[in-house]
DNA sequence: TAAAATTTGCGGAAATTTCGCACGCATTTA
DNA sequence: TAAATGCGTGCGAAATTTCCGCAAATTTTA
């Protein structure tokens, strides 16, 4: 794959923050021709670069109004056990997002759920397994980005 | 805004996944005409169910190939500051995500970098400051979602 | 500096989305 | 109960957007 250049760049930008700006839309932000805009998309999505187009629901929409992060600590007895647990948090509706992480702990979890019932069933159903050592809920009032 | 019905769980769940699928693509899939699969998105766009599109962007393709999330503790003096760091943090590409959160950490932040240097030199320039108490900085090996 | 390769802008063709309209179905109103 | 009303559907035309070939322009290579 050949470099990226400032025009590139500027894509990038402007469909990361609205993926269903136009061809002309895109002309008048970046200063190249509706065409050119649209083959260096193309050739950004065909190259990885962008890696896929999604649409961002809102939790709210769908009665999930609390976000939950879980920061996971496991026994340290089964080093296998990590890559069942990561396919089982993947089927999870209520596990938004997951990381594997270095240090105290071993997952951060984000958890996205209706209230603090449905939470306390996730945990009862989730957390309370020998294998897992130790969690910490962060419930979290805000959100960038 | 009037109940979602199994059509549009179908549509939010496809377009989650890739919000490039066609009025025809959505039909088949759907069991709904194509007008009438993009009349049903166009409206949860308009009613905010769909709070946005986006393009993913690979960050490995910016050569931000190093993930880390941050546990940030900063002190209980100004609780005025919180407004201003989040601010602050909206501004920094380095955060792709910052949560403000309840618990003994107060910010989660993910940050995303090219390397090891790049983050230490983040780390000097951001939490080098007096009202932050604390920060605890957890490595990504994988992620999910 | 000349040749080769890549990218651009400009149309027109192809694909996709939007829109009006008539119809069917359910609920409300008289 | 019958008429009226509202809502969503499918169809097809119109509008918009994307795609693609071509010649010119620009950049890279030798």
């Amino acid at each position: 794959m050949t470099e990226l250049d400032k025009f590139d760049y500027r894509l990038l930008e402007l469909l990361q923050e609205n993926s269903r700006l136009t061809g002309s839309e895109l002309s008048t932000q970046v200063g190249l021709s509706s065409a050119a805009c649209l083959r260096r998309v193309q050739r950004l999505r065909e190259t990885g670069v962008i890696e896929r187009d999604v649409a961002v629901v809102s939790p709210k929409a769908f009665g999930k109004r609390m976000m939950i992060i879980v920061l996971l600590t496991m026994e340290r007895d089964r080093p296998d056990r990590y890559i069942l647990m990561r396919e089982a948090f993947a089927k999870m509706p209520e596990v938004v997002q997951c990381h594997h992480v270095t240090g105290a702990h071993d997952f951060v979890l984000r958890i996205q759920v209706a209230d603090m019932d449905e939470y306390s069933e996730f945990v009862e159903r989730v957390f309370h397994e020998p294998y897992i050592k130790r969690y910490e809920s962060l419930a979290v009032l805000g959100s960038l980005k």
